[in-house]
RNA sequence: GCGCCUGUAGUUCAAUGGAUAGAACAAGGGUCUUCUAAACCUUAAAUCCAGGUUCGAUUCCUGGCAGGCGCACCA
């Protein structure tokens, strides 16, 4: 909401003479003002220093004053100008302003593809990265005005499955053991050791790996008699993807899965073969990207199976065909970014469309610092038990808490701690795993910010929710006769909300949201244990009671947007 | 070997080329008869090395050094 009035600004500073392009910037101090206009670049362009543009673009801004809203004294300070602001007509603007909810469509539509886990493996902290990342950035674009739809790849064909039914095949009284299981969780854990099985077999064997290529072909070939376990076990996988979505507070708009995709594959790379895309390489047929800097890869196996780069080009087709979209985000791993560099070249030429369309948003590699994580040798932390964990944490420094329905409340706390861990740092950035210091439940974590919520509930409900001020006082409030600079201070900050979504959806990282809230939530307990709001006298009160709901607001929508839940207490 | 990415307090992370490089955790010292101590206050602590561009470099360029990832029939 102070986009406007920077904008009045930089119009001052032009008809005040600057030429070239202004950026206001903020000060980092408070005695600074409100927002500053550095003088280098057009002090250079004029030859002139610094200092004494500042000090004359000043006094030619005097006449500003009094004339732009809320503005109060314009003041050079060495190379700067610095704006200072009415603090309690600012108190004012903000404070009937605040409205985190207001989303205008843009008309683009973003179709944002995550989680995209395989089904027959684990699903581990690399996935649940994804996936959280995912799913705060569609929020996130949602709030930027984007029509987004929400899209999960599933890999249901190839290598790793034919490793796992290998190894499942390998047990004795198969049907009995499977009846065995009852829980999901068995399934699933049965369904990881065979994997591991193998997986192992695959590189130690060489007659097992045929074994296994010849499994992989007949899950290709729809063979009849591998479909049943097949069918079966990848049901398992799926219902047990699902359960993690649900408790993750996330949902697909659509699930695309490898099986749908992989016979239009071999049909692209044959359609194009002949018209000189791909070439054949000792009997499987490959893109050359060495002769565009990009290196080779593999779209068609010598037997004759598509690869999943393959599998890329008939998925993309799929998704502009069902939604006309304006741009594809794949949600993925850092490591694929070469990947993904070859796959949008050779979709340029196959389907042009999508020129320009395609993207992939890297994040980082989770890797743990006990060593690194593979769900081929079966280490990995898988999501469930680290929720599992967090949950345990959580419910010990409840321990004495009387508070309702403490297990959900649990549950809660839990997730916005696990959430918040992943999405506060830059998403590119690499995440070093530690079980113990990893997922914060104190300082720079979910739990401070839920805290701040839960504060201001309960300070709420001992006014009686404000109601009755607000009778008293009117829409107003009733402004004090004096704002306290650290009440400015939390002021503007929750008016820089709205431009930091926007800052978000343009950098396509959430950590700029989890940042902002972390500073806010800082400037609110400084605010809080400095200024008292039960005691304080009537109009103060009134004041404080309207900043701290405005704080809430901003809180709980600036966390719905993390995809994390707040709590009435905690 | 080639390519891509990353080097900031003890640790994990911030900082559109600009004002004194910010936080959190861990360490030391304080604050609950007063709105929830999952909090607050406070002390100490950092830009890998060498050049270059610039009025100004953590940021851009070059070269080292260190680490991660990717490079053919896996996904």
């Amino acid at each position: 909401m102070l986009s406007e009035l920077k904008q009045q600004l930089i119009k001052a500073l032009y008809s005040a003479g600057v030429t070239g392009e202004i950026e206001l910037v903020v000060p980092p101090k408070s005695e600074m003002g409100e927002f500053a206009f550095g003088c280098f670049t057009f002090a250079q362009k004029n030859r002139l220093s610094p200092p004494a543009v500042a000090k004359e673009l000043s006094e030619g801004l005097q006449g500003a004053v009094g004339k732009i809203d809320m503005l109060e004294k314009v003041e050079a300070n060495g190379p700067y100008v610095n704006f200072y602001l009415n603090n309690k007509l600012l108190a004012e603007r903000v404070l009937n302003n605040i409205k985190p909810e207001n989303k205008e469509k843009n008309g683009k539509k973003v179709l944002i593809e995550f989680a995209q886990p395989n089904t027959h493996k684990a699903f581990h902290i690399g996935h649940l990265r994804g996936t959280i990342t995912g799913e705060s950035l569609s929020r996130v674009m949602e709030a930027a005005g984007y029509d987004v739809v929400r899209a999960n790849y599933q890999g249901d064909v190839g290598m790793h499955i034919a490793k796992c039914l290998w190894g499942i095949l390998q047990i004795r009284n198969l049907k009995s053991e499977i009846r065995k299981l009852s829980s999901i969780n068995e399934k699933i854990k049965f369904l990881g050791d065979a994997y591991v099985a193998g997986a192992t077999a695959f590189e130690s064997d060489e007659k097992i790996k045929k074994e296994i290529e010849e499994i992989n072909n007949r899950i290709y070939g729809r063979d009849l008699e591998i479909k049943e376990l097949y069918d079966e076990t990848r049901a398992w996988s799926l219902e047990y993807f699902d359960g993690i979505y649900k408790k993750l507070d996330t949902h697909f708009d659509r699930f695309f899965f490898e099986s749908e995709v992989y016979k239009r594959a071999s049909q692209i790379v044959n359609e194009f073969l002949p018209k000189g895309v791909f070439a054949f390489s000792e009997n499987a047929i490959i893109y050359r990207g060495e002769n565009e800097g990009l290196h080779d890869r593999v779209f068609q196996t010598g037997a004759g199976n598509p690869t999943y780069e393959a599998k890329d080009l008939a998925l993309a087709e799929l998704q502009f065909k069902e939604f006309s979209p304006d741009q594809i985000i794949h949600v993925v791993a850092r490591e694929q970014t070469e990947y993904f560099r070859v796959v949008f070249k050779v979709l340029e030429k196959t389907l042009p469309e999508s020129l320009g369309k395609e993207r992939h948003l890297p994040y980082g590699w989770v890797s743990l610092k006990s060593g690194k994580m593979s769900s081929r040798t079966g280490q990995v932390v898988l999501a469930e038990s680290l929720m599992d964990e967090i949950n345990k944490k959580v419910l010990g420094i409840m321990e004495k808490s009387e508070i309702k329905n403490k297990e959900a409340v649990a549950e809660k706390i839990s997730l916005g701690a696990l959430k918040y861990s992943f999405l506060k740092t830059g998403i590119g950035n690499d995440i070093v795993f530690d079980m113990e210091e990893s997922v914060s439940l104190s300082g720079d974590s979910g739990p401070y910010l839920l805290y701040i919520v839960a504060r201001i509930n309960s300070i709420l409900r001992k006014t009686g929710g404000g109601g009755l001020l607000a009778k008293l006082f009117g829409k107003t409030g009733g402004l004090p006769e004096k704002v306290e600079d650290r009440e400015k201070q939390l002021l503007i900050k929750l008016a820089e909300f709205d431009g930091v979504v926007l800052k978000a959806s343009e950098a396509k990282d959430p950590s700029k949201i989890a940042q902002y809230l972390f500073t806010l939530a800082q400037m609110f307990n400084n605010f809080y244990h400095i200024s008292p709001i039960l005691k304080a006298d009537k109009k103060s009160k009134a004041f404080r009671i309207r900043i701290i709901k405005a704080v809430r607001e901003v809180m709980v929508s600036g966390l719905n947007l993390l995809g994390i839940e707040t709590v009435e207490e905690m």
